[in-house]
DNA sequence: GAATCGCCAGCATACGTACA
DNA sequence: TGTACGTATGCTGGCGATTC
């Protein structure tokens, strides 16, 4: 192959390349942090953007990077997480990196999510850098529930409920009461909780049962849910989704 | 090792349809 | 009109994987 062939071949992979990109959900990555970044993680992932979210508030804004420094004693109390995951996670976490999509001005950018990590020995201290852009949407991840008290979240073990306690609490935000309640199909909670059920009786049992039972349990927050069925009267009715409505805890 | 999670296979249920 | 069968869907037990 020739060198003007070799550039020829490049260019006709970029292009493809290029258009394969703009039809995948783009904005889906580029706009929701929580969504995509801590979708499939495990509780320590959750509670670590959490505990973030909730020591970043005061960051510089006008810097491109900040280092932040978190006293290990401090999120370990707050977290009842151990050392060891922590560690771990912050690991994994420098490992992940996230992209920023501008289709309009066509750019693009991939951002680390925390470029350094240093673990401080004897002293319970860690630094991380982080990118403002990144910081941002750590806080963007507290500022969507501003109803939430994240210390409650940490009392949780169950990931389902680490995920749908700020639901409830946004449902919750709603003035109007009409809109205290909300209705998801089975796509949307696979979407929500990450998971590949086949039918609503799957997410009841599996997920919104143990997880109202969790929040009850520790006093967070209650809700009533019901399944909503179509073709009443005409074959076995079909479940087709369910309505949540969050409810004042009673035990 | 126990608990939890995610999923699947087989069974149960509810209704429609064909036929005697 | 009653019965058998077909279809669509939910329910349940259980198993393997993962997490604690």
């Amino acid at each position: 192959m020739t060198r003007t062939e070799w550039k020829r071949k490049k260019k006709e992979e970029l292009e493809a390349q290029k258009k394969e990109t703009k039809a995948k959900p783009i904005q889906k990555i580029n706009n929701s942090f929580i969504e995509n970044v801590i979708h499939d993680s495990n509780v320590t992932a959750l509670k670590t953007v959490w505990y973030l979210s909730s020591i970043l508030e005061d960051f510089d804004t006008t810097k491109d990077m900040v280092t932040v420094t978190i006293d290990l004693r401090k999120m370990l109390n707050y977290t009842n997480l151990n050392a060891q995951d922590i560690r771990e996670n912050f690991k994994n976490m420098q490992k992940t990196s996230i992209t920023f999509i501008n289709e309009e001005e066509e750019w693009e950018e991939y951002i680390t999510l925390i470029p350094r990590v240093e673990f401080v020995w004897g002293k319970k201290i860690i630094h991380i850098d982080i990118y403002s852009k990144i910081a941002k949407l750590i806080i963007d991840v507290k500022k969507r529930y501003t109803l939430l008290n994240t210390s409650e979240l940490m009392k949780l073990k169950k990931k389902h409920s680490l995920r749908l306690l700020p639901i409830l609490k946004m449902i919750q935000s709603n003035n109007e009461e009409t809109k205290q309640k909300k209705t998801y199909v089975l796509d949307e909670f696979n979407e929500l909780f990450g998971t590949n059920y086949k039918n609503l009786t799957d997410i009841e049992r599996n997920i919104l049962l143990p997880a109202k039972k969790e929040l009850e349990h520790h006093k967070i927050q209650s809700f009533k849910h019901e399944i909503n069925f179509d073709n009443l009267g005409k074959g076995r009715p079909k479940a087709i989704s369910i309505t949540i409505e969050p409810t004042v805890t009673t035990s």
